[in-house]
DNA sequence: CTAATAGTCCACTAAATCTATAGGGTATAT
DNA sequence: ATATACCCTATAGATTTAGTGGACTATTAG
């Protein structure tokens, strides 16, 4: 499970993208329309901030905006900051990778063998979606709800 | 991440299918062997007896084996117990859903509808994976340390 | 200039979870 | 009987999670 920190990080971004090229948004706003605890989401944000995935204006007419394009930001990146690595094990992560003390042989461990085609599969699908394609899929589901379907070439 | 009470209990069970059949093995045994605390990990074989994952024999000449055949044991089923939901959002997971409260609509979520696609590959991995299966995994990579090349048909 | 706005930063806490450890209890084979 | 080895309860330190409070600083409007 993801922490409710990450949950709302992402679920800020996934609104911020829907708001994109609208200016700064204020947090406020961002935590009534998510329900998420405003003092809470600012810390979240200053670190996605941190991390050049946000940018932010002080002051009056300030707020919170993309830090780069949509179709740059993918959740792969996003969870890493938030949540830390992806990978369900140390041995296997490529970002902060660690040993097991207590392993005789990484090549031939067969937890290791196992949870890295998990990571393969998990982070192909983290890092290769992209918000701007993942709000695309959104969209696409809006419109099925609505009874109209659309189809994606 | 999966905890070290899991990391700890998927390796005793590797253990464990390793010497299936060779009669009841001492808890001891693999805490020596696979460097983990005792103690700690009899609370984890404990839990797994108790969801009839391993059966164990009291007395003298007792210990630990697997509760049924490898072939019928998924590492799905043993990090469910151990780790709980292998989904990251508790209104994804089968096993034990939840509703998000702050959630407007479930259906064009768009975090529920990625963390869905991730959860789909992952349990395929872990729920199609049994014990037995990564026994012969790991024979293989041994094989191939080893210098020969094994082929399965 | 100054007042209002809105982000920034720091410290703190309560609760939960994780990672064990200690110590005795109980069933079993010899 | 008795040694063996799992069973059970309690406890405790460390870490993580989730959240709050308050002071500070940058920016803009007037």
């Amino acid at each position: 499970m993801i922490s409710k920190r990450t949950k709302y990080g992402l679920k800020a971004l996934l609104y911020l993208g829907k708001k994109y090229e609208k200016g700064p948004i204020l947090v406020s706003e961002i935590a009534t329309e998510e329900s998420i605890p405003q003092k809470f989401l600012e810390a979240i944000l200053l670190d996605l901030k941190n991390h050049g995935i946000l940018q932010s204006k002080k002051g009056k007419g300030g707020g919170y905006l993309l830090g780069r394009s949509p179709d740059l930001i993918t959740f792969g990146e996003v969870i890493r900051i938030l949540d830390g690595p992806i990978a369900l094990l140390p041995c296997i992560s490529q970002t902060s990778y660690q040993k097991c003390e207590e392993c005789h042989d990484e090549e031939t461990c067969g937890l290791r063998i196992l949870m890295k085609e998990v990571r393969d599969v998990t982070s192909g699908i983290l890092d290769g979606t992209t918000l701007a394609r993942l709000m695309d899929k959104v969209n696409n589901a809006k419109m099925e709800v609505n009874g109209a379907v659309m189809y994606t070439i």
